[in-house]
DNA sequence: GGCCAGGTGTAAA
DNA sequence: TTTACACATGGC
């Protein structure tokens, strides 16, 4: 809780997920919920610049919908998301998200279920990262969302091992802070906020890739 | 030109 | 059970 509020005194709230290019605050459609699940898919390894434009095609051509992305040609979803990369992949990993989705009938049903970690991590093309993504920052439930800058960070701050595994990382969290969508929503958007500035001293981080991020708010 | 980006699945050791 | 590798584009 002292990390996140020397991030948070530092950068102040970071209302995070962009919605069709924006930050929005206001409850999320069923068509918004979708777009987080799209876009958790397509960061995969890959920058969130590139996965925008993806994002834009889809909306031009009224692909956020999960009956149209269900059936669509592969070639065609390849096009249009080519420039977020892993582009076959994902395509793949899209079109069997929205099969699978609508088994349930829809997001929020899917949403509903009692186990829905599990049943994410069963689709194909989900697993841990982008499973606490959706379940978030679309169905805006508290679990703790890990990812390659909170652990750098999280090392680099002395919390844990450079290598420390998804789920004890993640436990430590979920241990200290209270369960709030919010405030995990906020925390892990600190920490992305913080690997993408820059700072001037951090013992030990010689070969750290964010090493000019992280001393200005310690 | 090399390294990194809001990882995951698969196969070999 | 652990490790290595494929997947692919764009920015710096």
């Amino acid at each position: 809780m002292q990390i996140y509020n020397k991030l948070f005194s530092a950068f102040g709230p970071q209302g995070w997920w962009p919605i069709n290019g924006e930050y929005k605050q206001r409850k999320l459609s069923e068509k918004d919920r979708l777009e987080v699940c799209i876009g958790a898919i397509l960061t995969q390894n890959t920058s969130w610049k590139n996965v925008e434009k993806a994002l834009e095609n889809l909306h031009k051509n009224e692909l956020i919908d999960l009956k149209k992305l269900a059936k669509i040609q592969d070639e065609k979803l390849e096009k249009l998301i080519q420039c977020s990369g892993y582009y076959r992949q994902k395509a793949k990993k899209l079109k069997i998200f929205a099969q699978t989705i609508l088994k349930s009938g829809s997001l929020k049903n899917f949403f509903a279920k009692e186990n829905l970690r599990d049943e994410l991590l069963s689709i194909w093309g989900v697993g841990p990262e982008t499973a606490d993504s959706i379940i978030l920052y679309a169905a805006e439930k508290p679990v703790f969302v890990i990812d390659a800058y909170t652990k750098r960070i999280m090392s680099r701050f002395g919390k844990c091992k450079p290598g420390v595994d998804y789920h004890e990382l993640q436990d430590y969290f979920h241990k200290k802070l209270e369960r709030n969508h919010k405030l995990f929503n906020e925390y892990h958007a600190l920490f992305v906020e913080l690997a993408k500035r820059s700072c001037k001293k951090v013992p030990d981080c010689s070969s750290c890739p964010i090493k000019k991020s992280c001393q200005k708010v310690l």
